[in-house]
DNA sequence: TTAAACCTACTGAGTAATCGGTCTGTTTAA
DNA sequence: TTAAACAGACCGATTACTCAGTAGGTTTAA
């Protein structure tokens, strides 16, 4: 994927000296940001409460990000950021990734503030027009399409069966990761997130593996 | 389950003459604000848009709903009404139970409008104070109930593995059913949603087959 | 070297628009 | 005749965003 720095939205004309102390208000800019979102959603939360987290006044916050839209896309690339970079070094085979992705839930479990926020945008992003709208959608198909490759390597090297429909797979991956996240997200001390992803990874494992060749 | 009428949360004094011009207003504006709520949210929707799609003013659609949280619960409280009469009469068993599953998918995919409302709806739930919270949060744990005891049905009657989590597959199947949801909102022409649930349905099923008993 | 020129990083005081909800009625139907 | 079913006008709160200006640092030219 390495959806990298290529695709971030960046203003266009803007040229900032990028002094040490505006890089740091940035910072804290958009952790108040990614706080006040997971609270309250993208819509609903106020940039003024926002500024007012970081330290400043609501013109100071408009001073760093223009809109409230810029402010979003800003979250939105660092996620980006972020997540490549976790993720790309795995140049493991499928069933390592599949293992890997028990790993990415119990790393989720340390930041829920982070995960209710995506989890929150990333339903109210299907809502009409919504400036995340398209992030999002470039982001399901990506990871789809991820996920089937390593699949799909899988099968050529006669690891997987032969038959298996990897991006149906990879779909269903994606909505079972998302779809813990929601139940584990409304009650975060009593259910098993990192159990449940366990479980179905492991049985997935077992009924992807092709039947090793019987020796005559 | 059968939440059925006993939850409903109704306005406590009003009594109403339940005129059959009323009634059949109170259903417009409900569709109305399904409509609404599912292309913009339940936040980001005004109520004066919902009463003018259903042809009244603002204050002729608080003379049915006197608050929009109230307009919401109705909403939900419908919900409830039409899948406890879909799910019940489902005394099958496990096994036909999530055949069934499929069923519901395939039904899903007629009403886009409803699905998506009510994914929004489930994900805005989480933010903090939202009107809804309490109701996703029973529903949830009801719906993983449910599932939970047909699967120890199907193992009192040996037909499920006795090893199997039966809560930990409903919270699974529950996830499973609304992360695909998410991915068919947002590409519904191109992503196959039933075929997505009928393989993962199918497979589950072989795997929590009990063997059957070897005759000697 | 020093001052003008220019930049970043803000602030206080607005503004227009939107929103949920109220008050005060009038019409309509049983 | 009486309550339901509305509408018009309005209100207070909130929102994203603007305007005009200030403090302080950095670059540049005489």
């Amino acid at each position: 994927m390495t959806v990298g720095p290529g695709t971030e939205t960046q203003g266009e004309g803007i040229r900032r000296r990028n002094s040490a102390k505006g890089a740091s208000r940035r910072e804290a800019i958009l952790a108040a940001a990614m706080h006040r979102f997971s609270k309250e959603g993208y819509q609903s939360a106020a940039i003024a409460d926002v500024a007012k987290d970081a330290g400043l006044s609501l013109p100071g916050l408009l001073h760093h990000f223009p809109t409230k839209v810029d402010l979003l896309l800003a979250i939105l690339d660092k996620r980006d950021l972020e997540s490549s970079a976790a993720i790309d070094k795995d140049q493991a085979n499928w069933h390592a990734f599949l293992l890997g992705l028990i790993q990415v839930a119990k790393y989720n479990t340390g930041i829920p503030e982070v995960v209710r926020a995506f989890a929150i945008l990333n339903a109210e992003s299907l809502t009409q027009n919504h400036p995340a709208k398209v992030w999002f959608g470039n982001r399901a198909q990506q990871l789809q399409a991820n996920i089937a490759a390593k699949l799909e390597d899988g099968v050529l090297r006669g690891e997987v069966k032969r038959d298996v429909d990897c991006p149906a797979i990879a779909a269903e991956v994606i909505a079972m990761m998302d779809g813990l996240q929601m139940l584990w997200l409304r009650d975060p001390t009593s259910f098993d997130m990192v159990g449940a992803i366990a479980g179905y990874i492991e049985r997935l494992i077992q009924d992807l593996q092709a039947s090793p060749p019987i020796r005559a």
